[in-house]
DNA sequence: ATATAATATATCAATTCGATATATGAGCGG
DNA sequence: CCGCTCATATATCGAATTGATATATTATAT
């Protein structure tokens, strides 16, 4: 499952462009598989060569010709077979919770500017996810609102926990600390 | 912050070897940031030409040599100055939602084969972080606390979630629909 | 006896990230 | 009306990362 894959899921929805299918990427699947134009034009162009996407250009004066994609039968095929895998991943990159681990390291001020951050972030997606909602129509599949729901729900108990528990990352600042490591 | 970064953190802990780190990787830091090494060796080598690290070959034999490396003053400044930054990333990749997105095309059986396995894997990650708080020292510092019993909300909140919404994915299954896009 | 796991480093192709380039129209403030 | 930013739209490129594989030996399990 890479970003092949998921743009191909995108386009069962109906056809659209690499700039359609970004923000897709930035709204919807925005807070658990994130993509840039850096993978997503390859992977349709890909995708275009091995016959699971036809293209269909659209000249525009000013802008580049818009390209748009649309699956093709042997496509829906391959998707079927993606998605045919009982254990797919699921990965963190936190550069914000390996900041935490060496927190010792820091003054208080620091952390607590970082967690005060990561918080608005939250809220951020917490206010995207109420708007998704609102938003959506009634033929969204019930993937997307499970997905947008264990969001949530994952996003407010790392809020919580943050508000508990952020404080013992203020307590006894040790920088400078182990002078003899060996 | 890169895996290089995070290998200049895990020394302040300590001399350690390309294979020590990547069982600090795989363990505490392993909900969180993974790397394999494909980038950890790299990342020492860069580390050591920058003279963030210094390098000991102990020789072997059978074994290759084992390569230890120390944090040097620089590197620890180094340090200091990447912990320096208010607004970390705190990024997900996933297979497992971006494949739940979709199980509208999916039959029933796929669909609960999959949540039951990623429950599976939820449940060996809070056995890891019990194991976690039973076995490390006292002067473990805050930080891995913290971010041990973050992964430990995180996941509950995720298993939480899927217990008690998964059966929507399983519900009216439309495979084969939408007959004619366009 | 055979297979697997652990120790230990290293490389490589494929993928992805993040920034940048290009080109234009719309809207807004000074 | 000039300049600024934003939105539209595609594309590339170096750097970083992934995941697999190679090598070599000992220890443990079947």
């Amino acid at each position: 499952m890479d970003v092949k894959t998921v743009c191909l899921g995108m386009l069962t929805d109906g056809e659209a462009s690499g700039y359609d299918l970004k923000k897709h990427f930035e709204s919807s699947f925005g807070h658990f598989f994130a993509a840039g134009y850096g993978s997503i034009y390859p992977a349709l162009a890909s995708l275009s060569a091995q016959g699971y996407v036809s293209c269909k250009e659209i000249p525009q004066q000013g802008k580049p010709d818009r390209k748009v994609y649309r699956i093709t039968e042997n496509g829906r095929r391959r998707l079927l077979q993606e998605l045919d895998h009982p254990n797919p991943s699921h990965k963190v990159r936190s550069e914000f919770l390996a900041t935490m681990c060496f927190a010792h390291l820091m003054t208080p001020d620091q952390v607590q500017t970082v967690l005060d951050n990561r918080i608005t972030e939250i809220d951020r997606y917490l206010t995207m996810f109420d708007e998704f909602e609102c938003t959506c129509m009634e033929q969204t599949p019930n993937g997307m609102h499970f997905t947008v729901g264990l969001g949530r729900a994952v996003m407010s108990a790392m809020k919580k926990y943050l508000e508990e528990h952020g404080h013992v990352l203020l307590e006894n600042p040790q920088i400078g600390k182990r002078p003899a490591t060996g």
